[in-house]
DNA sequence: CCAAAAGTGTTATATTTACACCCATGC
DNA sequence: GCATGGGTGTAAATATAACACTTTTGG
């Protein structure tokens, strides 16, 4: 190693380890569908001077952890969940974006199945709700902008990959899927063309069952494909819709 | 605010300024096209155990400056350009991933136009160097997965918006056009479905001249226009080759 | 029998693909 | 005159978009 180049690594550990240190936060856009509305999960800000506002669920990167493991640890402390739907999104690093000094965070978008768990696991976390995205005006911090970024990546997402089914019942009608779609892209979709391309996309499988106890004519039930869902997950597909 | 909000500041607090912190960087990816080949720019790696690897081109972040600030710094003092296109990729946390400390880096791709200035520029640099993406077949760290990540997003970026352009001189043909969709994207095209789909695109000008000192018939030469690229690199389009 | 959602095909239009020859220039 | 890339159109196949009625169930 020639002078220089320990130079160099001596002002990189100085670097590293005092003068350029920042704090590093995940921040989760946690998405639902819920009586036919796309929803977030936010909680009640406490902090200056942001206390009436809901913020997202987020927490600071501990030195143990990936950004991906603290994005995990967030989704399951907040929701009862593991093993969800987890997509990093980008980084906010203005300077003055958090009130308590320098905070670089991490946006995550994560898609989850409101069930019964899951609303019996909020009953122990209070200041923690559900709110209609089309409701929320504004939010704690830079908060409003990172859920918007994250909104506009998950329905680029949803027309490429085969994610939506995470925010639906394990079976589900195909008027349920449409209908997702529908209010997740702000669009209004022809139920034949929808069925059509659904079916030869190949990803649902009909699980020979019905709804029950419906006023009306009752819809078969699907499941998804696991194993094409596995495949067009990582190749994507084309779904214009 | 209650006792338990002050509380939970203070917590925040010393988190932030204390137990928590971590050194953030930013990595780039520098596409650039030439010979129709496309090239990324590297560096000598000068610190162990990477000595004799290439790195991609970073700094640590300042606490005066946005992550996209330290990506445009970095861009200007490798490369001698200012308004490049910058875009931000994803990050990079593993633990390990940097042997002098913890390290979380984000990840960024750009795309430049190989001039004459700019490598009157890298003269100066001689640690600096262009080489072949598909002759890489390590870097150091984990810049070998980084650079893997950004030409991806890259390459899906490229049909979806019409950044080609900008590693091309500002007159070009629409052979060199097609080339360097082929090279980028690894596909082979057909020369007059691709002349047609530019058409309806509507985003190149024929500035009325033509190539000179050719061997052959002369090419007509195109700008972009800037109105159309600076709405399409907006709203995005649908460009299936 | 009424309300409510389920389910089902066809036609017109637009998009995409495949493909082959003559043209202008430098040497 | 020959080598080199420049430039052009058409037809077939595929994909998309628009559209309306009958069916099944519960009350």
């Amino acid at each position: 190693m020639t002078n220089k180049a320990s130079d160099n690594i001596n002002i990189w550990l100085t670097q590293i380890n005092n003068d350029f240190k920042a704090a590093v936060s995940v921040d989760c856009v946690i998405f639902g569908y819920d009586n036919d509305a796309l929803k977030i999960l936010v909680g009640q800000c406490d902090m200056p001077p942001y206390e009436h506002e809901f913020s997202l669920l987020g927490d600071i990167v501990r030195p143990d952890e990936t950004t991906d493991d603290a994005a995990k640890r967030v989704l399951y402390h907040k929701t009862g969940f593991t093993d969800v739907f987890l997509e990093q999104v980008q980084v906010f690093s203005a300077l003055k974006r958090h009130p308590l000094g320098r905070v670089i965070t991490v946006a995550y978008y994560s898609l989850i199945e409101i069930d019964e768990n899951h609303l019996l696991h909020l009953e122990k976390n209070p200041k923690i709700a559900w709110i209609n995205v089309d409701e929320i005006t504004s939010l704690a911090f830079d908060h409003f902008e990172i859920m918007h970024s994250c909104l506009k990546k998950m329905q680029k997402q949803i027309r490429e990959r085969p994610i939506g089914f995470n925010l639906l019942p394990e079976k589900f009608s195909l008027l349920q899927l449409q209908c997702l779609y529908e209010v997740v892209l702000n669009i209004k979709l022809d139920k034949r063309n929808f069925r059509r391309k659904l079916n030869a996309l190949g990803i649902l499988k009909d699980i020979g069952e019905i709804q029950e106890s419906v006023s009306h004519r009752p819809a078969r039930l699907y499941n998804f494909d696991k194993s094409v869902y596995e495949k067009m997950k990582k190749t994507g597909f084309n779904f214009d819709l």
